[in-house]
DNA sequence: CATTGTGAACTGTTTCACAGCG
DNA sequence: CGCTGTGAAACAGTTCACAATG
């Protein structure tokens, strides 16, 4: 899961949406979005549901926070409620982001056409390494980190993704922060930390391996109850002060994506 | 963020530990391999927490599920939360995972060097390319989809990853789950349908962008109360059934990545 | 006596179920 | 009549605050 940090209580503001919703908006975004590809004029919330792969109910209720956007005994209609869902979002504006670190995931990611469609630019891509710079990537010159405040600035960027190995990403971050930037989606497997006011969201391939590790191991345990696996653990207190000796664990020097 | 599905309630079993604390153990898992290799032999759930990201209570919260594994008065034994948390999350053992997809972001998941490291191996790259088919990516060499059954079989495989286009997803999601697949990380931009018991959690970089969006939004009408922005819509019933004439929005045919 | 472990209070989210309405 | 919109109930997750304890 990505994390949001700074958020007012949600519920102080008047039209406070939940954050669980918000975090659902998108996703009947795209539902409406195909939706309206197929010029299908209306749909009911137990459709719709189904094709964002939620439950009725809920989709009611997040939707009821917006406001009454439906027609009853009829359902929502598809354009209306692309525009609204699309104005709450934000996403009636064009968002400039930069992405920082080009390695195999920011080519990855820069490379990505959802960008230009839905309200995001990408205004520049940066990167440490000098022998990056100049080089098009995406049809973009890559930019060298030295002229990220920079371009920060002339294009107005409030948005920027963290793509580099996690030893460089609080000090990029640090960078971005101070240069005026007050969003940021990290894709380095660090805790980042920010001031108030800025709001960080993570992408974690391996935190999410390791959630499906979790409950992989349960289906199997189900039916057999007891097991042996690998070395036990020396007790707690006075346990050994072994340094671990393998290859370094993720966290380390991930050349190219979350861990 | 990601979904899981088909989850039991979480409370029912006896050591039912509660799906938010185990989407943190990963994260804990992080900070506690970093102090390991510094060779810190013990931590307080305060120095833990703060470098996990979280705070203190909540994280002794979360251990205090997993039983009681701190010393009162000093803290908790590096090593052996370390091993704790790893066999909680099924890390004793190694988990053999296909990568299905290998574009941009394919690549960028195969060399990503945090798999090996803690608990994961990629057992093959698939593509349905037949001209990558037997190309060297991150030192493995891509398979065609045709094999795909196969090579879940003999590696007893149970965790995939999809990184293809949003068009294709469904389709190889339903290959791998009649293969015997039943966790899926999903970097698509689609929801999968998948039958009970098949685990399945997605990623998706333009959905993390639009919650961004959401709140930078915000921040910047915090200010300005009122504000005009593009064309207003149409009202709500009786709206023109206008096909949506640009370029298709994502969901489409993202060549790389989520959407 | 610093720090864990945990009941209890609280806040947020989901689900239920049905009144309201086009 | 069918489907939305929403109070109210149920549930899940977080935070508080302090007793237990090595």
């Amino acid at each position: 899961m990505a994390t949001g940090r700074n958020h007012r209580p949600a519920t102080s503001r008047s039209r406070g949406i939940p954050e669980a919703t918000v975090a659902r908006l998108p996703l009947y975004l795209r539902a409406l979005t195909a939706l309206s590809e197929r010029s299908v004029p209306t749909v009911s919330s137990e459709e719709l549901a189904a094709a964002a792969g939620v439950n009725s109910a809920k989709l009611r209720k997040d939707f009821s926070y917006l406001g009454s956007y439906g027609t009853r005994g009829v359902g929502y209609d598809v354009e209306y409620l692309v525009y609204q869902i699309s104005r709450e979002l934000g996403l009636t504006q064009d968002w400039p982001v930069v992405i920082v670190g080009i390695g195999n995931l920011g080519a990855a990611l820069a490379n990505y056409g959802g960008f230009a469609s839905r309200g995001f630019r990408v205004a520049a891509l940066i990167d440490a390494d000098p022998s990056l710079a100049g080089k098009p990537v995406a049809g973009i010159d890559v930019q060298h980190t030295d002229a990220l405040e920079q371009i920060i600035a002339d294009n107005g960027v409030s948005i920027g993704v963290i793509a580099t190995p996690a030893g460089s990403a609080q000090q990029v971050c640090d960078r971005l922060v101070a240069a005026g930037i007050t969003s940021i989606l990290n894709f380095a497997p660090t805790v980042l930390s920010v001031p108030e006011g800025v709001d960080v969201r993570k992408v974690d391939l391996s935190i999410e391996l390791q959630i499906l590790a979790f409950h992989e191991q349960r289906k199997a345990g189900e039916d057999a109850p007891e097991e042996e696996e690998t070395a036990p653990p020396a007790a707690p207190p006075a346990a050994a002060v072994t340094k671990r000796p393998g290859p370094g664990p993720d966290g380390d020097v991930p050349a190219v994506m979350p861990a």
